[in-house]
RNA sequence: GCCGCGUUGGUCAAGGGGUUAAGACGCCUCCCUUUCACGGAGGAAUCACGGGUUCGAAUCCCGUACGUGGUACCA
């Protein structure tokens, strides 16, 4: 058997949103685990969707995920060029020996005769509004004209485009590995464009073109290629490629979560999450997308996700690793209903990831959420050890800074407005006296500060619930954090007491003023 | 309109002739914790509908409804 060999063809119209980029990690996944190669393949033959930077936004957003391709644009292998404009006089060979075989033919219809022919068809009721077996013979092209006649518009340089020719009245089948069987009548197919005027090749005939030159094994893509993928098989048969035609599947779709289409580019902003794994900046409007990166998603978390909507191993796992999922990931599994995105359930997932992670794999990303508000890290054995007491309670990345900012920067605000109310001079007394002692105290290790701040309060006779609160707050600004013996422990003796200090100044202020 | 694909709680889903129809997210209650999380124990909530086939259907078949995709010289 030949090797195995996938590819993940976008377009560079844009940024890669999270269907591409699950299309990709699956198509990667099956390759991986078939000891396979993984293709990224450009598909810009459309000159008036390009986007400048979209091929390296993709790229580094499949690689932010890990996913690597073996071959691409970026990485010659044996099969480039990798971008489909550079391949452009490929097609048009494979264009003309369609002609010559009688399965493909010239047009030379004008656009507003097409759209003349849909309006005439509608106007007569008929359902079928494609430019097909049933009005082609009333069209301008190479099947209606005259050898003579088709000849003097080639070479009078009249635009044309070359159209395949499907035979009515078929059947064609093929097997699709997460549907099965799938049958469809010739007669429903229209006569598709495979040569643009430009020269330059429509998806139909580049992808067939270049999955049989790249060696594919297997193409896999979106369901929104089912309907057209009797063209595709067509091609591969007049083309007399049969019996390399690469075993097919199509994925279901990802769904906006409030129904009605798939999730496209534009949901971000309006459902309030990301759609692209890390930020991109939309050269055509200047705006600066957030991606999963930006808010704080872990890329192994992201991909968990992503591999879990529309595919599980049947078993109770949800967390996996790129390493497991290349192990247990299998087409058959792959569902083929679609899915509505659930960002809930994502961030989840990034919670368990965060949890799961251990200080040290935390800390680069976290470094880096803390350099960007100004924090440098000094010590970073601390840093961790700061990592490792709040992560539990971290969903994304970026609440790392709400949870432990108060252990790099003095709280703004006091919260004594939670405190004041039940406030006396008897719990002031008990913070002198609780400063005193820690003064003297020569370790500092939490579960000593615990004991000490607990003999004190059974001394004072005060119920030790009711000094916690207030101690946090002391410390943190307000009622959130771990625990506060923890944070006090790693906040240090001198900066504990100036803290305690420090509001208790201001609660004899409040009280002097009341 | 026509053609294709699909349909198990609000969402992701297991299960593919006999199950008390798993599990997860979210939601609710309680425990733990005198912050908030984490953790633990519970709870509400599902086989789209109608016909077949069968002793027996969520599972197989047909129809309907609904969803979704395609119907471009876009991919």
């Amino acid at each position: 058997m030949s090797k195995v060999r996938v590819r993940f063809a976008p377009s560079p119209t844009g940024g890669l949103h999270l269907g591409g980029v699950r299309t990709a990690l699956y198509n990667y996944l099956f390759a991986k685990k078939h000891n396979g190669d993984f293709v990224l393949r450009i598909e810009d033959t459309d000159q008036g969707r390009y986007v400048p930077g979209a091929e390296q936004y993709i790229i580094d957003s499949l690689a932010w995920c890990g996913i690597l391709p073996d071959e691409g644009p970026h990485k010659e292998g044996d099969y480039a060029p990798y971008r489909q404009s550079e391949r452009k006089n490929f097609y048009k060979e494979y264009a003309e020996d369609l002609v010559k075989k009688g399965h493909a033919y010239y047009a030379f219809d004008t656009p507003e005769e097409i759209e003349a022919l849909r309006e005439k068809l509608k106007a007569q009721g008929k359902s079928n509004l494609q430019y097909g077996h049933h009005v082609r013979l009333d069209m301008k092209n190479s099947l209606s004209l005259s050898g003579e006649e088709t000849q003097a518009l080639l070479d009078a340089n009249f635009p044309y485009v070359i159209r395949i020719k499907i035979e009515r009245d078929q059947f064609v089948s093929f097997k699709d590995m997460i549907r099965g069987d799938i049958h469809m009548d010739t007669n429903s197919v229209d006569d598709k464009v495979l040569l643009k005027a430009d020269g330059m090749p429509t998806y139909h005939l580049a992808v067939v073109v270049d999955d049989y030159l790249m060696k594919i094994t297997h193409a896999f893509r979106g369901e929104e290629w089912l309907p057209s993928a009797p063209v595709h098989i067509l091609l591969w048969k007049y083309l007399g490629w049969k019996d390399h035609m690469p075993q097919w599947a199509h994925f279901p779709l990802i769904l906006k979560p409030d129904g009605n289409g798939k999730l496209s580019k534009r949901d971000g902003e309006r459902l309030g999450f990301p759609v692209f794994s890390i930020g991109w900046n939309d050269p055509a409007t200047g705006d600066l997308l957030k991606g999963f990166k930006d808010i704080g998603f872990m890329p192994e978390a992201f991909i968990n996700m992503l591999a879990l909507l529309g595919w599980n191993d049947g078993t109770e796992q949800e967390i996996f690793s790129l390493e497991e999922l290349i192990e247990k990931f299998s087409i058959e599994r792959v569902h083929s209903s679609g899915a509505k995105f659930d960002f809930e359930k994502g961030k989840w997932f990034n919670h368990e990831w965060i949890k799961r992670s251990t200080a040290a794999q935390l800390e680069p990303a976290v470094k880096e959420i803390f350099q960007e508000k100004n924090i440098a890290i000094s010590d970073e054995n601390k840093f961790k050890q700061i990592i490792a007491l709040v992560k539990d309670r971290c969903t994304l990345l970026t609440d790392f800074w709400e949870q432990s900012n108060f252990f790099f920067i003095t709280p703004g605000a006091i919260d004594t407005g939670s405190i004041l109310p039940k406030w006396n001079a008897s719990k002031n007394l008990f913070f002198v006296e609780l400063i005193n002692t820690y003064k003297l105290s020569t370790t500092w290790v939490a579960t000593e500060l615990e004991h000490t701040f607990k003999e004190i309060t059974s001394m004072h006779r005060i119920k030790p619930g009711e000094l916690l609160l207030p101690f946090r707050i002391m410390l943190v600004g307000g009622k959130y954090g771990p625990g506060v013996f923890e944070i006090s422990s790693l906040l240090g003796k001198e900066e504990t007491i100036k803290r305690i200090q420090h509001t208790l100044s201001l609660l004899a202020g409040n009280n002097a003023k009341g």
